[in-house]
DNA sequence: CTTTCATATTGATTAACGTCAATATGACAG
DNA sequence: CTGTCATATTGACGTTAATCAATATGAAAG
């Protein structure tokens, strides 16, 4: 039960979703993330922090830079499904298509100044 | 979004999770449900508008009483998705069990006194 | 080692949510 | 129509969650 609320819990709110959709393109640092969702860094963090205790992403440090990405669902039934899901579902929601559209000019090397 | 959200936020709440897992197995009035789950009439009222506004349940008056059964989930894609792997998921959990084997014993003429 | 940069953590603030007591509604019985 | 019962609605309260500014951490460069 615990695991199935953390997973609903986290695809409760429309940025934690945002994220995922984003992921589904290519993995993102935080930065990157940042720069399409227009919120605080702390936020994004906090949002990561959310998705990666329900098993829906992960990272990997690369240097300086926290590159995440979407897990393979193996943890649960529950991410399983929803990630699978969420491949097709929202593709064609206003919000999504603009944030995808963006995305591609979003570029870490135009963002991180290392 | 908004409608994937409502369905999301409907099911990340244990109690209501809880009447979803109730109403497989038959529909019910609103005083069986709370005898179950031990809560008071007017959050048990709030918990089933939340899972209607999300098209999970819907409910037919019966003279004075509302009979709550589970949507078809033609609605939307989520409603159909998670309404179908929730006939199954968390059919282990000690908590979920433990409520479908007291909903036997759990009958309207004993509660309602009409 | 000091600076710089990306990210995480902390603390505070505000909004949303779950809960209940009290009250309202609406149907049926007498 | 008056009373009773099932349910819905309202208002208040405590808790949780989203957000941001400020600060901490940690790595790499110079």
């Amino acid at each position: 039960m615990r695991t199935f609320l953390r997973v609903m819990k986290a695809l409760s709110d429309p940025n934690r979703v945002k994220i995922i959709k984003m992921l589904q393109n290519r993995p993102l640092c935080v930065c990157e993330i940042q720069a399409v969702l227009d919120i605080a860094q702390p936020t994004v963090s906090n949002h990561l922090k959310v998705l990666e205790d329900a098993d829906l992403v992960h990272n990997r440090k690369e240097g300086p830079w926290a590159i995440y990405s979407l897990a393979d669902g193996k943890s649960s039934p529950y991410c399983a499904s929803l990630l699978g899901n969420l491949m097709h579902w929202l593709d064609n929601d206003p919000e999504i298509t603009k944030i995808v559209e963006t995305l591609p000019l979003i570029q870490k090397e135009n963002i991180c100044k290392r």
